[in-house]
DNA sequence: ATCATTGTGATTGGATGCAATGACGTCTAT
DNA sequence: ATAGACGTCATTGCATCCAATCACAATGAT
């Protein structure tokens, strides 16, 4: 009956509440579903071209995550983070992400060094907030990709994700080009690895996600109410 | 029908799934189902009186948590760790949980200490490698539980329990006496958080952790195959 | 006029049913 | 005898269906 349905022809491999939750995390990344929205079951089926149990599997997924607020017989939202909870997660990325670059340093090739490289020019160059934003996150990404890790990898991740939203008004917020000792940061990130020294480019790292923590406590009104 | 389902007359409060997960949660961690394990969705659904539906919605919340290991089409398995993978869960811990015990420290109550204190005293007395193992866990969650945070407390809930399967084999394996430092590291922690060092406490954990990550890699032959 | 109350509609939670996939055993051909 | 192909069965994945709960508005009482 339904002609979303046929979009999705009956794939059965098990990914269909996988898809689900990756389109409403990237919709969530992209700031197309703002904290605070809400979150209607069948709606989200029928834009995904599913029915509402693999839609109910995301949901409970993202919350998992963070990403989602899920309240029994009410409904879901995207989750708002107060200040004090986004530092939460700032520091917890100051203590995982030094530690997964140590997984990941030594199996990093040096195409990959040069990547990064090339990332953090065009990081340099950019007047885009979103392609700002994307650039430094792949840059990040591709440093922590050597690192066959079990769960840290995908941890990390899921605290990029609960934050993007506020780094992205923060990054609206100031002047992209006031941004320079983001650049600085991430030349000196490449530069270590390449000399081999992983323990600086990881004492380099956690200072980095320390200083842009200081950076968005400096601006509460990023946050919601009760910050 | 069934008469199962009479035992849990239609609550309907949304906590279905989240009492299923909560119950495998525990059935592994008591050992009743040990790692490789199978998962039959029906059969759960049958031992807590729901339907599947719930049932896949706790398998994917353990999923998640990294308990449980899904496959589709195929099932769901009791996760296993290798030894590799047991060392980064430790190294995770062992920078997660000093920051934990930064947010928890200040709101711990002079009862709350003297819990410890009886804890660690009953430890060093008891025989029973279960006890001893429900103590250990009951003394380290206590000194967390001052820390309202959003998720810190539960990620170190979830890296315990993942864990936890290995940490039994292993006191089981080892003298309970031979365990005296484990006894003194808990004494040392409470004594330095009486005295407002949380950083000297932060600091015990840290190579309480350390050092049980040494212990349980001097053991392999405690973990899966792939080692 | 304000507050409590009741009823209706929208939305979620959970149960059942059916199609599809995968595992395993059996049969056949070389 | 062994290897490959086929068919059956158990089990999962997803859709549909029904009941319970909540939000909100309309009504009535103080």
């Amino acid at each position: 009956m339904s002609t979303a349905r046929q979009l999705a022809p009956a794939t059965r491999d098990g990914s269909a509440s996988r898809r689900v939750a990756a389109g409403i995390r990237e919709a969530i990344a992209h700031g197309e579903l703002p904290p605070g929205s809400r979150l209607r079951q069948e709606e989200i089926a029928e834009r995904f071209g599913a029915s509402r149990v693999p839609v109910r599997e995301a949901l409970k997924e993202l919350e998992i995550e963070g990403l989602v607020t899920l309240v029994a017989n009410s409904g879901a939202w995207v989750s708002q983070l107060t200040m004090r909870e986004c530092e939460e997660v700032y520091q917890t990325r100051e203590r995982l992400e030094p530690l997964l670059l140590h997984y990941s340093a030594p199996h990093l090739s040096a195409d990959d060094l040069d990547a990064m490289d090339a990332l953090a020019r065009a990081m340099a160059e950019t007047e885009d907030v979103v392609e700002f934003l994307r650039l430094d996150r792949e840059f990040h990404m591709l440093s922590y990709s050597g690192g066959e890790t079990l769960m840290l990898g995908d941890l990390v991740r899921r605290l990029w994700n609960t934050t993007q939203q506020y780094r992205r008004a923060y990054t609206m917020l100031v002047d992209v080009h006031a941004q320079r000792i983001v650049h600085d940061e991430h030349r000196h990130i490449v530069a270590t690895l390449r000399d081999g020294d992983v323990e600086g480019a990881a004492h380099t790292v956690e200072g980095h996600i320390r200083r842009t923590r200081r950076m968005l406590a400096a601006h509460p009104e990023i946050f919601t109410p009760t910050g």
